[in-house]
DNA sequence: CCTACCGATCGGTAGG
DNA sequence: CCTACCGATCGGTAGG
């Protein structure tokens, strides 16, 4: 019986998750959470104490998720500079498995902001300092343009990832030949990756066939 | 009597957008858009016979808006390469000049896909067609990065632009050191150029004293 | 997890 | 542009 009660309200987490995702949280009833999980509405509230507490559980959840895949990202984007692009696929790939997330996280931001700065700065700053450090250390060595901006590049990659898979097939829209989602996301990689790094000095330069500064 | 009227009529389009901007439709109820307003509810109800009118009147209002500001910002970006600064900022600074525009344009997006996917067919088409339309000649003369994917770049930078303004004040506390709006959209401008454009040749190959090819 | 019930608020209409 | 009124739906509770 706690197994059957454990399992409902995952059950309830999950339709709740896609249908705010998709509808948004004022947008959808429990009426509607309840019908797709295939209970009475009363039943909803039985395993949460009302609509507020499911919105929190639903986010908290994703953030579980969430910190559960962050520090392998992380942690292959500060090693090598050359795995920047496995990093960066990763970080869209944890959107691209599941829309929903990206759609709630930017509903989530629009809809109340102040408490999502707040959780930001609680749970996700350690991880994305890990990030911009290891971009500063990059141009100290000389691989990374020195006229980036670590943070604003930063947060620049991580919104252009969440809107392409958020609003990315709608506003594809705008153009007359839509690019799908592998070519928005494969020129994500290519843009990120040649605004972060210096380009290599032609082979002539590098191997001291012109004299440095002249 | 009829200033009078279009008049009010304007205030609640102007209120609504707000109020849909900031909390969505369905956060959003016809009693708070009438007191924004200073009337009663059912006076809303006059000037657009239900909510879903008000909706559709405040979409079009914005969207002229934009069919306002567009071709001055596109033929500025596809008149000269050096222009590009000036039609990124002109772009961006549309949203940030109102970001009610762009926190609207994004919760539409989510709330209604498809009505969104056919109002950019319909209306918007056209003028991203003269922007791909323009990268595309830059390839063929070889100012533009030939693996550069045209329709693909230009949502990016589009996304990125709409997506800094709409959630970018929320995001930036992902960082512990918040970068402001100016150093976000300053960062957006060099890496859509350092994205866009084939690096200059070095001045010695530019000169001559290094043959092509070797 | 259910049935039965609650007050509050919703969008919308009648009628002036 | 208003007052008065409508049915429908909302989140939530009682009680089992």
């Amino acid at each position: 019986m706690s197994e059957d009660s454990a399992d409902i309200r995952t059950r309830i987490l999950r339709e709740a998750t896609r249908l705010f995702a998709a509808q948004g949280y004022d947008g959808t009833s429990l009426q509607q959470v309840a019908e797709s999980v295939g209970i009475r509405r009363p039943s909803v509230l039985y395993h949460f104490p009302n609509k507020e507490a499911l919105r929190e559980a639903v986010l908290a959840h994703m953030l579980a998720y969430w910190k559960d895949a962050i520090p392998g990202i992380l942690t292959a984007a500060t090693r090598g500079g050359d795995r920047l692009d496995l990093a960066l696929k990763a970080m869209v790939g944890f959107f691209v498995d599941d829309p929903d997330r990206a759609r709630l996280l930017t509903r989530e931001m629009l809809d109340r902001p102040d408490a999502m700065r707040a959780l930001f700065s609680e749970h996700l700053q350690p991880w994305t300092g890990l990030l911009t450090g290891a971009i500063r250390m990059g141009q100290g060595a000389g691989s990374v343009r020195a006229e980036l901006d670590p943070e604003a590049w930063t947060l620049q990659i991580i919104t252009a990832a969440i809107g392409a898979v958020a609003v990315g097939p709608v506003s594809a829209h705008l153009l007359a030949d839509p690019p799908d989602p592998r070519r928005q996301l494969d020129e994500l990689v290519r843009t990120a990756t040649v605004s972060l790094f210096n380009p290599r000095p032609p082979k002539e330069v590098r191997d001291g066939k012109l004299l440095p500064g002249q």
